[in-house]
DNA sequence: TCTTGCTATGAAATGCGTTTCATAAATTAT
DNA sequence: ATAATTTATGAAACGCATTTCATAGCAAGA
């Protein structure tokens, strides 16, 4: 493998002046440029990226912390990032944590080692200070409200959100109602909680434990959630799903059941994912592809940190 | 920023002795690799990875070319790559192509300049001789057939299942048979098309141009396809779609204008995907995960080119 | 005419860890 | 007791491109 050293040698000008015309610097002469076009071409040169990474300090490469991929929410939101990647003429790393807080760390870790440029996280679960203690090693994007941190953020605020979909589940005239979320933990979680609680004693509705779901990702998960509700003998009469999918797979079991949907029970859904079109299911829909090309943005932004909030829109269709 | 040398010097050795504990060389001292690891605790210090990617000319980096994200199909692969690679300490860079060629070539030029040590092509869109130019440059891995080829592959054979399919559908009694496919182009589309024609001639049954429908891809596509399907005077009975995404957007659709299925229409879906088994989609399911981790297995032995068949399963649910 | 200031170019320093080679000392084998 | 290994350790080479610094020539401005 020819290196730059020889193509120096081949075309009679100095490394420097090679390293000039591979990265389009200024002050060289026509000639020597050509000459050193001629040597690359005929050395057959190609430039050791892992040199140059070594000399600048910088990889292009943005690592995209997910818990998991096969999961629309995930999905798209790497398709928007990696969108706006391609454009940028990064690559992704792809870290998939399972929720796992050590990959987290990992992630984070590959930020220290320079392996990575920037780090977006979507779904973070590590505290916020170990977080912190990374940001003197790159910029670090997550998606999640982080106001007051140094930490970019493109983020819904789901305390809102929860609270306008709440909102109009009681317009329509519902009193029980109930939700399922995904993972316990997390902040998400625990501001949908927060507007759940608010508003519901708010407006003195009973909250009653049962009418809460954990752990409800996937289609499948929905399922588990109608068998639940059956067995209940005062039911919620409504259902705010953190997640179309889930939404999706309820609304098909109650298909299954002959529970009348929005009659016996209404379904909101959240993030308007394409199921939730298509099976007509009311949701919230939040731009993850947008959100995850502002993520990019702010992650390849070395100079500021910035706090973006997205918002979401009420899409009206036949499930409440 | 501490480097080697600094921990050398710190500990009173040399560079090589450091380099020797840090990497579990033998032939060190216990009292040395003691006064290492303390400079190295006392340094704080952090091996620069570029540095380490440049001297062994790897990178415990794989790199993984899909068209999209946003896909269950990919999803799953991708999970199944993942998982793999967190066992065996390796990080995947994200490719996505939008089955873009020189997207392709991209992925492809990594692996030539060692930014990745191997490259999984989940599906390709170039040439298979341009592929083939880069085989001397590190392991490819793909999800098709690549018979005879010195790249490895782990793959189903879309020939033997859509014959397997059609089989059962005409079985069932279904004569007019027809197929719904993703992009035009691609050998696996070629391979089923080819199925489909020495089918259905050889049960003499009727191959009808409108009973083929490419570009389907997603829930919505779909829509399009029934659309169509209401249009035909003489529409097919039998409809075997190569995603149960696509089967589940067909499914919907009837249930909305009222087309019964399997009465009507009976619909063979493809892949095992979660909606096909809520939406009750008879299907054939196809182990993408365990075909991810193969993939991935394949990619980083270097040593040895496989190939590996991965047989089909047929899923009676009720959609046929 | 003299001073700036730009154009052009290369030597050398910088980023940093791994690995080969050479050597010395300590064992083990013969 | 001598030869053959094994253990231990470091210097130097190797992987390679970028960037700073120094220098020289030439053109434009004062």
């Amino acid at each position: 493998m020819t290196n730059i050293k020889d193509i120096a040698k081949m075309a009679g000008v100095s490394v420097t002046t090679v390293s000039r015309v591979l990265n389009h610097h200024p002050y060289v002469s026509k000639e020597k440029e050509a000459a050193v076009r001629k040597a690359i071409e005929e050395g057959n040169y190609q430039r050791n990226i892992n040199a140059v990474h070594l000399s600048k300090g910088k990889t292009q490469l943005v690592g995209v912390v997910v818990p998991f991929l096969n999961h629309p929410y995930f999905g798209m939101l790497v398709e928007g990032i990696a969108n706006e990647a391609v454009a940028h003429n990064f690559k992704l790393v792809l870290i998939q944590t399972n929720y796992q807080e050590n990959r987290e760390i990992e992630a984070l870790h590959m930020l220290k080692l320079k392996q990575i440029d920037a780090l977006i996280i979507c779904s973070r679960s590590c505290e916020w200070e170990i977080v912190e203690d990374y940001i003197s090693y790159g910029p670090i994007a997550v998606c999640e409200e982080a106001g007051g941190r140094s930490i970019s953020s493109t983020y819904i605020d789901h305390y809102k959100s929860f609270t306008k979909a709440l909102t109009y589940l009681h317009q329509k005239g519902h009193v029980k109602i109930g939700y399922c979320l995904g993972r316990r933990s997390g902040d998400n979680s625990r501001q949908r909680e927060g507007a759940y609680r608010d508003f519901m004693k708010k407006l003195n509705l009973p909250q009653v434990q049962g009418y809460i779901f954990h752990d409800c990702f996937n289609l499948e998960d929905g399922e588990k959630v109608v068998q639940e509700l059956i067995r209940m003998e005062d039911p919620p009469t409504a259902l705010l799903v953190s997640s179309d999918q889930v939404a999706a797979g309820i609304l098909a079991c109650c298909n299954d059941k002959s529970i009348g949907v929005p009659d016996k029970l209404a379904l909101m859904g959240f993030d308007n994912q394409p199921i939730s079109r298509m099976m007509n299911i009311t949701t919230l829909h939040i731009p993850l592809k947008e959100i995850g090309r502002k993520l990019f943005l702010q992650a390849i932004n070395a100079n500021e940190v910035s706090h973006e909030e997205m918002s979401v829109t009420l899409i009206e269709r036949l499930s409440v």
